[in-house]
RNA sequence: GGAAGCAUAGCUCAGCUGGUUCAGAGCAUCUGCCUUACAAGCAGAGGGUCCGCGGUUCGAACCCGUGUGCUUCCA
């Protein structure tokens, strides 16, 4: 078979994804094996694959097909979130340009369009999970609005009510005036932004013409002032106790109060009090009982209750209010000023604190188990360094606001009569059962539902259960057999929205925690650092990097950089790496293939060093791995793996096996080289499996797949191989190292002699040495060769004739910066050692080893001065 | 305003329990090679005040304090 110059990705990639599937691979259910199960964070339904999404799974792909080489029973569970406000904010957007107006549709003509949308475009990222190689059982898929999903979010809304863990109520909430919904703590951005401060003053109500002076970024909300606060400690102030003073423009008559919440340093020392437009004068509206004005409508214009502006943008107001206030006289000056304001994380959209009736879900009681879990290590996290985040938050956590003024997503289940009597049940039969209960005489069709639907979150909670059918029947097989799940990998930014409130789901509704472990990924960042977003449009488009460099290559390139919790800048650069790692496997491949004629069962076996030492590395790595892969330490894990293959393996192993010319090789060396190339495969597989099945299919025919491979129990290496391997690298290093230094080409041969004690090791590595520097003659000798380049490598003395002219100055000064090295090391060791208290104190193995130095370096400074001596 | 993290080669980062045969990798740079697997490659080399200052210790890139700079989270 003629095989191509390079790795040809697009057609291997198409090929064994359709065949894994098609043997069923990813499919998983119960059996006798242990189980290792990751639910996948279900992306948006609306979502398209981003270099969050491709770090986020290749890591979550990564483990599992590592746990399934392992033996476990693996299973990953794909699916995807109906993401409420997002898909109702694309879909409105989406009517608009059809010139459909959401405000003139029915609420079921709106979801019907909603439906419609998501079965179109809904999932287009799962199936790009396809082309990164995410081994996903894809029978399992799911989505958070799925009837049986539904019903779950309806059973935990009802008991949580039950319980008085759930009520309604009016507080003051986030208000997203663009969405027109309420928002919870978590949804909204603080972000720097530059204003303006300005000081406006009040006319005091007293016979003397005189003003008190405030400080607000936001003079729009004058309108709803019910009051002026200051310090009760304030000199400047103390002579207003009890007074009056006059809202500006509207001429409002309200007291001047005195609490010790005011900072007497910020602006003039005075605030004005807007109790329904800022969670602080609320705050105060409450404690003085100050009226509420609420001067806001639902999309941010001005309300009737303003009085004045009304139908007006509040930014509009506030450039107009500016103006108006000059003209009364009552502006003072502004200032420049940078303080955070709120966006929506969903529309960007500046928020509004607002007073409104909305369902809260009381977090007390719920937090606690879950917060134990994670301080207990019940679930752990990796890195460990967000428990105590977790924690900060968990301990100051408040109420949940559930509710969402919008149409997709689960709606709230409860109903109301004609007086306002609410129903909470499950189903409207439900909720009818209890109305007709109280109210003999009921009609059916007497209630209406609550307009609102519950944040996505309240659904996405349940995801790690209810995947596996929980609600139905929580003593199910499956679930006893996946839950709680292995590990969770998701981004940090969500540790609250989602994350936290996993756990009390699954402590708080089924008694168990959802999972063991949390691995936090990184945040992608572009070169200049700054966060990979669609706003941005510094995201390359991952199906166009997958098409052009293929899927190894880009899960190399997001594997490679991007330790647990540590954010990656990513760098076309790696996307290379990673491209021309497989490359070089392919034609490592190639070479293999091509000794297969040569093969021949006559050749002598004798020479087993190479190989012996090989399969010594790759236990090492192995155990390496094993480790590393523990702690999450996948980026780690991939560099060893990454250097076995192109250093130990291509770089030495090949070479040092790689018969001359027109040779034979022996089939003893070639089988084993085709071992020790498919579990270097294996090893890599998890990480770049499109490459690795291709490669070992086309080594040899294989009656297994390689994802289907399992791997045996690793052992501990040979020591001494592993440092006669050091010691040939070292010398081969330094002959090449010489060669180069004296001019020597490539193509001239040399001729070596070594003065040594150890001659069984320069017999075993001989045939290799000879390859390696391109040596005709390799013999022992007890003195010094004349003419030759003379080396020292360790307490060995080398000598290189050839028939080019060598110039001696280059190596005496070679030879003359070693000994000056050695000699200072050796200064450095003997002052150590000499030292009284070192000798006294430090660990006895650490004293001998810098005696091994010692005596070492001895040896080494004496083999140099000799080598000196004779130049 | 509160909290956490980071600072090591030109760049991106490793460096676990303190121990000079560990200051390391990849990329980039320089030199020489179109050597019959691979020029997307091979062989070799250079490059660092481990952010500044103080402390603990026989010994500090590593522990403690402090200063500076950057990032993130929360209010």
């Amino acid at each position: 078979m003629e095989l191509s110059k390079n790795f040809q990705h697009s057609e291997a990639e198409q090929k064994w994804y359709q065949h894994w599937m098609d043997k069923g691979y990813f499919y998983s259910t119960p059996d006798e094996r242990p189980a290792y199960t990751i639910v996948m964070p279900p992306p948006n339904v609306t979502g398209i694959l981003h270099m969050g999404h491709a770090l986020n799974n290749t890591v979550q792909d990564v483990l599992i097909r590592c746990a399934k080489m392992q033996g476990f029973n693996t299973c990953w569970v794909p699916g995807t979130d109906h993401a409420s406000i997002a898909t109702e904010a694309k879909v409105v957007a989406m009517l608009r340009e059809k010139g459909i107006d959401k405000n003139k549709l029915s609420r079921e003509e709106f979801l019907s369009y909603a439906w419609e949308w998501k079965e179109k475009y809904g999932g287009i990222i799962l199936s790009q999970l396809k082309k990164l190689g995410c081994s996903l059982d894809w029978n399992r898929t799911h989505f958070t609005m799925d009837k049986e999903y539904y019903a779950a979010v309806m059973r935990v809304f009802v008991e949580l009510y039950n319980k008085g863990l759930i009520y309604r109520g009016v507080k003051m909430i986030n208000w997203d005036p663009k969405a027109k919904t309420a928002l919870s703590d978590e949804e909204v951005m603080h972000k720097q932004t530059n204003s303006k401060l300005y000081y406006v003053r009040y006319k005091i109500d007293a016979d003397a013409e005189e003003y008190i002076t405030i400080a607000t970024v936001r003079p729009e909300t004058i309108l709803g002032d019910t009051a002026i606060c200051v310090h009760p400690e304030d000199p400047r102030y103390a002579h207003l106790r009890g007074q009056y003073c006059f809202v500006p423009l509207i001429n409002r008559r309200i007291p001047i109060i005195f609490d010790d919440y005011i900072d007497l340093e910020f602006g003039t020392g005075a605030l004005k009090v807007t109790p329904a437009h800022d969670i602080n004068d609320y705050n105060l509206g409450l404690k003085y009982k100050l009226p509420v004005i609420d001067t806001l409508n639902d999309d941010g214009t001005l309300s009737e209750a303003a009085g004045m502006y009304v139908g007006e943008d509040r930014f509009a107001v506030r450039k107009k209010i500016i103006e108006d206030l000059k003209t009364s006289g009552n502006y003072v000056k502004e200032e420049d000023y940078s303080n955070q304001v709120g966006f929506s994380e969903r529309t960007d959209a500046v928020i509004e604190p607002r007073l409104s009736m909305q369902w809260w879900c009381n977090m007390a009681e719920l937090s606690k188990p879950a917060l134990e879990a994670v301080m207990t290590e019940q679930v752990e996290f990796f890195p460990p360094k967000f428990k105590n985040l977790f924690r900060h938050w968990m301990e100051n956590i408040k109420d949940w606001c559930i509710s969402r003024q919008l149409w997709w997503g689960q709606r709230i289940p409860a109903w109301y009569d004609a007086e306002g009597n609410m129903y909470v049940g499950e189903t409207e039969e439900q909720a009818y059962q209890k109305y007709s209960a109280a109210n003999p005489n009921a009609q059916a069709g007497e209630l209406r539902q609550d307009d609102d639907c519950l944040d996505t979150w309240f659904s996405s909670w349940l995801w790690p259960m209810q995947v596996f059918g929980w609600n139905e029947n929580p003593d199910n097989k499956e679930l006893a057999y996946y839950y709680p799940t292995n590990t969770l990998v998701t981004a940090p930014e969500i540790i609250f929205f989602w994350v936290a409130r996993m756990i009390m789901a699954g402590e708080n509704f089924l008694g168990k925690k959802p999972f063991d472990k949390v691995y936090f990924t990184g945040i992608v960042r572009d070169k200049q650092g700054r966060k990979m977003s669609k706003s941005l449009g510094n995201s390359p488009d991952l199906l166009d990097l997958i098409e052009v460099h293929g899927a190894d290559a880009v899960r190399f390139s997001v594997m490679i950089a991007s330790p647990a919790g540590n954010d990656l800048l990513y760098d076309e650069t790696m996307l290379e790496q990673g491209r021309n790692f497989c490359n070089k496997m392919w034609n490592a491949m190639k070479l293999v293939k091509m000794w297969e004629a040569r093969v021949s069962t006559e050749v002598s076996t004798a020479d087993t060093f190479a190989i012996d030492w090989m399969q010594a590395r790759i236990k090492q790595v192995e155990l390496s791995i094993e480790d590393l892969l523990k702690n999450f330490r996948l980026s780690e894990a991939l560099k060893n793996i990454y250097s076995l293959i192109w250093d130990d393996f291509c770089s030495w192993y090949l070479e040092w096996v790689k018969p001359a010319p027109e040779e034979a090789l022996s089939a003893m060396v070639y089988n084993k080289t085709i071992d020790i190339y498919e579990s270097l495969l294996q090893l890599l597989h998890p990480f770049l499996p499109f490459v690795t099945e291709e490669i070992y299919h086309l080594l040899r025919q294989q009656s297994d797949d390689l994802m289907n491979r399992q791997l045996t129990a690793f052992d501990t290496p040979n020591n001494d191989l592993l440092q006669q391997g050091i010691k040939l690298q070292e010398l081969i290093t330094t002959v090449r190292d010489a060669r180069v230094k004296n001019n020597l080409k490539p193509k001239d041969v040399i001729k070596l002699a070594v003065d040594t004690q150890q001659t069984a090791f320069y017999t075993a590595a001989k045939n290799i040495i000879a390859r390696q520097i391109n040596a005709e003659k390799i013999s022992f000798t007890n003195e010094a060769v004349q003419g030759s380049i003379s080396l020292v490598l360790g307490v060995d003395k080398l000598y290189i004739s050839s028939n080019v002219a060598i110039d001696t100055t280059a190596q005496k000064e070679q030879l003359q910066k070693d000994l000056d090295y050695q000699k200072s090391f050796l200064m450095s060791v003997e002052k150590k050692l000499s030292n009284e208290k070192f000798v006294t104190n430090a660990k006895p193995e650490i004293i001998d080893t810098e005696r091994k130095k010692q005596s070492d370096t001895l040896a080494k400074i004496k083999t140099i001065e000799e080598s000196l001596s004779l130049l």
